[in-house]
DNA sequence: AATGAATGAGTCTTCATTCAT
DNA sequence: TATGAATGAAGACTCATTCAT
């Protein structure tokens, strides 16, 4: 028997798996108890539901995300390459965490608890690393100025997280996620500096 | 008794309503049925499954939706300017149909069908609106010829759906829609055009 | 196929012959279907759930006990008389329905709802027999006057049904149900007549 | 931390209290444990199941009842003073420990186990109390020797019951439990006392 | 085409009880 | 004795879908 402090996280593991293969309504609880090692009642010793387990396994992987994200963005000072520093950290998460990407940008959109419910901070918090930058990058009279930050974070995290979504749903055959990295940056990187052509 | 013809429709936009209101898996059949006015084995005369409604709701809108939008954005040929119409036409949508944009942003994505088995061409034919500029803009010389247009029309996608989505859920009151329509405006034209500055 | 009108009746009768046999707890309501030849949905088209089922025995039960109690003891103006033949109708009708005495006697108690929620009129009318019984005979002349309808009501109640509980639970073998009535009737006829030796 | 001894006693005082406010089936042995201050596990040391503990808070409760009944009741030698006793005894019991009667009136009927399988001499012995002042009576020539003090024991017993239980149920507010004692000691005295009017 | 009564598959969750410590 | 984390059996109810009329 493991320690006590390896269940949580082998039920969290388990959905994972779980709601990957099979989608979260098909999830049946039974099986991720089974194949987590503990009886089906265990898990509402942790989980208050099926979709807590989901929001908690978006809750703590992003908590990682956003620590590596923010170490890695905000190291250098170098606005524009913050941007695109950010731009490849999301879709190099997607790439080298598939089933992980597969629940956040399939699954959890599912659950009605999670898009109607959720107001956690986590999700705010990762958006808010989009913002602090723009907001930084204005100060510094690198981006433009009228752009509000607050739109500016949903509109880059909506292109990341369509091409994301979409990448998954292709089996990540036909598309190459670095270069889509790529010309991501350079919208957004032309989109939202100063722009010495004046306003549209 | 209205005549048959119109009994499909009168389950659409009956669909509609329950669907905004309760949310698709809260939704009954038998509401839907009763909204209408007909029974409710008779909406599976119109319709194979629950999930067809909603995807049928989806097909049906999307088709007036295309026609308005190629009407309006290809009425000239100032590529710019198309882009500016396009953008302004889909929050226009979201923001004169909230209902339907509340089934479109938030409902749809919890059918499991419509999410892993709809491949519909209207999705893709509305996409290609924006590809389609993207590739004139490019062959004019005014837009950036290294993006893909597939890619584009996906980040200038999620980042409308993603505003959309925010002010659906936001229950439209923190959000000015016309105001986000210009700022994603200037994102994206400066994003796209010919870059003076060279790359980044 | 039976008839439709059939069904409810099929599911009450299924019921009470497992509730008696079973108990009423470890009845599951998919046996009662499977007795009855339906369904298990097909129950919750009849009865809101599994208390209501009971409930139902007893109000429909109750109802026609109670016409028949009425006419019986009504036939006369004796009232000693009609006393006898409530005693005699309630123990007779326990001696004839054993199954359905069981369910009444035993396995309603255990259903919370029927306990604490059932203010239903049929138990309150059948009461009201007695009540009835004892007014016109104080207004006779015959009975003592000085004692409450509403308290001798269920005085004579809780005899009967104590009674008819120890006959049901010894399993209908110690115990001469018919020498039991006697005996109650001598007790309460010479408890409720005025009285030749004054109050104690 | 009380000494040992305490905790038995501790557990059935909590579980009083836990069954009257919530009821047999809502109260979780969790609830109990918490309100006695001991670990879930604790309580199957002193009890074998949760019916154990009901069973066991009527058992011991009763033994109180019985030793106190018992010492007013045969104080003298007054058979119909006796009877008279009994009845107060029994309803000022009641009117004194509401949460108590609340539990034996209600409770107690809805587990199985007390039901069908409690043949506990308690209530045996509390019901003997009345048969035995029957039989005195009946041999000192006072109490009508035809009934069979089996019998009256029961009626007795039920009437009260019933009485008790009505009182529970109506939360004590519409119900003199007094005047009922009074009302039930005419209608069994003159019940029971040889009959000057010979038999009906 | 239309009805709507009937079907029956499908599962999350609770909680009394156990047992390793 | 005491703990409390872990167990796992157990079942009422919903509702999309069907089909006899």
């Amino acid at each position: 028997m493991k320690p006590k402090i390896d269940k949580r996280i082998r039920i969290l593991n388990a959905a994972v798996t779980i709601f990957a293969k099979k989608g979260f309504y098909n999830s049946k609880v039974a099986d991720i108890a089974k194949k987590a090692g503990v009886a089906d009642g265990t898990i509402y010793l942790y989980f208050k539901n099926k979709d807590e387990i989901l929001i908690m396994i978006f809750e703590e992987e992003m908590e990682k995300v956003i620590a590596e994200v923010k170490a890695e963005v905000f190291s250098e000072n170098d606005i524009l390459d913050n941007i695109r520093k950010f731009i490849l950290a999301h879709l190099t998460f997607v790439k080298k965490n598939p089933r992980l990407a597969q629940v956040f940008q399939l699954e959890l959109r599912q659950s009605n608890k999670f898009i109607k419910e959720y107001t956690g901070t986590r999700l705010q918090e990762y958006l808010n690393i989009i913002s602090d930058i723009i907001h930084d990058g204005q100060q510094q009279g690198v981006l433009n100025p009228a752009l509000h930050p607050g739109l500016v974070k949903r509109a880059l995290f909506g292109a990341l997280d369509e091409v994301a979504t979409h990448w998954i749903l292709s089996k990540n055959v036909k598309y190459n996620l670095d270069e889509s990295a790529e010309q991501l940056i350079q919208i957004f990187i032309n989109g939202l500096r100063i722009s010495p052509n004046g306003h549209v």
